[in-house]
DNA sequence: GTATGTGCAAAGACTTTGCTTTGGA
DNA sequence: TCCAAAGCAAAGTCTTTGCACATAC
């Protein structure tokens, strides 16, 4: 049973089969699926499954802090699944002309938050950091 | 002239009694007002002032570069001035307990956008970077 | 005078929700 | 069996747009 899936019945989810084809999607997906992509991809396993399941799934998910909801611009909000260990924790590169998302790690980035909110007196919980670019032209 | 409405006439756009109600409470807001709060303080000027008129404006100020539209995680969009200034360039820390936003400045993070971008040969046109949190308790 | 801009209301895009039926535990 | 969950379509929210009238230049 995968993960995601383990999660959701731990808490007492009922794994419907139009669930199940949505989270194995999710997991199957290496990119930022949009909830419409999702559907798509979902509807190609099973034709069944709605666009309405796909938000309410993608809901529940994000309340259980299994996904990461993002916003990367565009008009629709983009998913991927929260990974289990901290230090996978990352953050994206959009490329403006080709749309493509590249992920990045960077350390200093996490430490100059924490340090930011210190001086701030605040306690972190969430934040956002995303660049917008085009490949460097030689 | 304020600054907003003379690079406005620069480009050739029409200075109408609502333009310049919306640029005026827009220079007077030192927080970050969504469209519908620009309007309500606009009406309250000029109360011929309608929301598409606004979103209108705000759309032109945006293409021209002159304000900043926001998304702090919120469902509407948010909107600043920018500064004419490049060192003025400031991030925010949105309160999630208040709604409160703090600006903040720090120069290691622009290096380290930089740094970043470096190493992915891109070159970053534009970024967002947003914390989430509330006071600390002592 | 004429091209631009405005208000209004309708349409769009994305997301949520009410209701009836379905199906997992 | 029975309550959670699904599908469908309607409603909601924010934003954009077509059209007729108004107005800055």
């Amino acid at each position: 049973m995968s993960r995601l899936l383990q999660k959701c019945a731990d808490v007492g989810l009922k794994m419907t089969e139009q669930r199940k084809v949505i989270l194995k999607v999710l997991e199957e997906s290496d990119d930022h699926p949009s909830v419409e992509t999702l559907c798509e991809r979902a509807k190609q396993v099973d034709a069944s499954v709605s666009i309405a399941t796909v938000y309410r799934t993608l809901g529940l998910l994000d309340n259980l802090g299994l996904v990461i909801k993002h916003d990367f611009g565009g008009s629709t909000a983009r998913f991927e699944i929260k990974s289990e260990h901290d230090h996978d924790h990352h953050h994206h590169l959009i490329d403006t002309e080709t749309g493509d998302i590249i992920e990045f790690q960077d350390d200093k980035l996490e430490e100059l938050i924490h340090a930011i909110a210190e001086r701030l007196g605040y306690e972190v919980v969430d934040h956002t950091f995303e660049l917008f670019g085009h490949k460097k032209k030689p």
